[in-house]
DNA sequence: ACAAATTTTTACCAGTTGGACAAATATTAG
DNA sequence: CTAATATTTGTCCAACTGGTAAAAATTTGT
């Protein structure tokens, strides 16, 4: 009989073990190639078995696709929430690039798969963007809002704030390839990401004005 | 008998004509679906030709891909090209932001192009990424570590510099569904460009200390 | 107007790919 | 140990896709 992903209860040894095995293959395959660049014998044969018993699993494409984001959008909210209210703004910012640059460099292949959805549209992931992550990020821009009002951050858009550390720190797992070719034979390449991270807390707290 | 599109050199009104509106037409489809996610045939629907009649023009579905990433690099070196040495520092940084805002703006398919090309590893582009990009950013970062030197900019690396620029601007067309997402309804969508620069501006220049 | 060259269409094909199905095999519960 | 259940494999196929070939139609130079 035919598991089920997501209604059955009770799960196989085997069962857990081979979703396992084949969404981190399918990550493995849809990050770097995107989804219709993904084809099920590339993740089969990843995952060391046949297609047809693959598909025994994921009885669709879709399916193994949707169960990575779905289980990628949890972590993608977790460094947000974990800012503090109760801490030191300027701080709290720091630690939260921080955080956002250690995903990209341990993930990087999840947040290509995130990259990938957006820029064709998110068709998969919408509702979420419009609800848990947008009350995320209302939540999280009061606080910085307030943070503000209390004089101990300079008046900015806390929205735009928020990208932007998005930006910064998903660059680096998204367009390394391009960082890499531009630092090139570099000792500095190394060491990229810290070098991020200090170049990052410096503009965010300081800016450029000398 | 059949155009070659980069050798030949007297090109029929209808060929110029003809091979724009593919290019833009591609550019629309590639930009949304990636190179893999595009069928010719959606081009071509897109074009308002046939098929066969398309592949007149450009003998390859990587034809046209390539014809527009040629085309793209160059117009995305220029804005980094005019930083000019005699400027003030923090003005010209912010003048690059700008630019390259405006960039975002006007030209979202072609950012999205690029970040598809780079995500799945630059395999067409990887030579002038390590060639020419890679010369300008060695060009402008001495010319931003001068300016460091002369005590008009704080200390910084900066071809990280660089890469968050470049980040921060690109996100709001490579993202904008996601950013859109998360402003809904608010009425700052509209003006979510101008809230960027001047977020930007103030963060490059001062920092978030307040 | 007419021949030469160019452009467009019609018809086609071979390779790939997502996925179905049933038979065969292995695992587990009693 | 056996029956029920879960897993794996082999086989197959229909739809799609990139691309070809040649005929038909159109444009162009003279």
């Amino acid at each position: 009989m035919k598991p089920r992903a997501a209604s059955t209860q009770r799960r196989t040894r085997i069962q857990k073990e081979n979703e396992e095995i084949i969404l981190e293959s399918a990550l493995e395959i849809f990050s770097t190639n995107g989804f219709r660049g993904t084809t099920i014998d590339q993740i089969a044969a990843a995952a060391g078995m046949s297609k047809p018993n693959l598909l025994y699993y994921f009885r669709r494409k879709e399916d193994m696709h949707q169960a990575l984001l779905d289980q990628l959008l949890t972590n993608w909210l977790a460094p947000l929430e974990e800012m503090d209210p109760d801490g030191e703004p300027l701080e709290e910012i720091c630690k939260y690039i921080r955080r956002k640059l250690e995903m990209a460099e341990k993930y990087p292949r999840e947040s290509r798969l995130f990259a990938n959805e957006i820029l064709q549209g998110a068709p998969h992931i919408k509702e979420q963007l419009e609800g848990a992550l947008r009350e995320l990020v209302d939540e999280k821009s009061k606080l910085i809002e307030n943070w503000i009002d209390q004089g101990k951050l300079a008046t900015c858009d806390p929205r735009h704030v928020i990208f932007s550390i998005w930006a910064t720190t998903q660059h680096y797992a998204d367009f390394d390839v391009q960082i890499c070719a531009i630092l090139a034979e570099e000792e500095r390449i190394k060491t990229r990401f810290e070098d991020a991270a200090e170049m990052l807390e410096g503009l965010y707290v300081n800016g450029l004005k000398p």
